[in-house]
DNA sequence: TATGCTACCTTGTAATGCAAGATACTATTA
DNA sequence: TAATAGTATCTTGCATTACAAGGTAGCATA
């Protein structure tokens, strides 16, 4: 797995699960890894960005099994930030595409 | 256009111009920012890499206008990882629909 | 007791895109 | 001649960010 190809990736889908409902970090890194390889050492900060810009709201919620889970909830400018970064996303692969398929 | 959405496909995109036909920097750079947006300073340590690494020669030729280019050949062992970059790039594609989409 | 799982977090390092600037050659225009 | 613009190369320093590695803590089971 190539680590350079997710960068910038990571926000698109963490935003993407987060907009379909509110879920916390452990949780996120469970769900995306099963097909991106990633660690929780990424996935913390990259939270605590999206809080900081914004484009979420965290509240604690008690867990059935360890520590009380913090839950993350997006906003509407993060549901904004989210479409912003699709529609980019979708341009970019046509545009790679384009390059590499040799136009 | 994000930044970090470039990162290691760059790599994927100058390889695959290269798979086709010797270029110089400075083409490079005109043929892949009509898609997507990068700068000089980005492509000229990026094939400084690749040299490095065995995945290009060089050799210089005169030009007609301005100082002489640097044409860069892809080697085996480049279109080697070519081809890798390639795989990971489709696999990483679709994990990305994927979650984006919902499964 | 200790092992393992869940769940949170931080620190330091490595990678790399880019703005900004430097250099230099050629051609055109004032 | 001088100035401008286009081609073409390169370097430095900064910002971003993924991750390895480590720490804390609660609960369940052996």
């Amino acid at each position: 797995m190539n680590i350079q190809f997710k960068k910038g990736v990571l926000e698109l889908c963490v935003l993407s699960l987060l907009n379909r409902q509110d879920c916390y970090g452990y949780e996120l890194v469970e769900h995306i890894s099963k097909y991106i390889n990633i660690s929780e050492g990424t996935i913390y900060p990259l939270l605590r960005r999206f809080r900081k810009d914004g484009y979420v709201t965290t509240y604690l919620q008690e867990s059935p099994e360890g520590p009380p889970r913090k839950y993350y909830k997006i906003t509407d400018e993060g549901r904004k930030a989210f479409e912003n970064l699709l529609e980019e996303w979708e341009a970019f692969i046509i545009g790679v595409n384009r390059i590499i398929r040799g136009e």
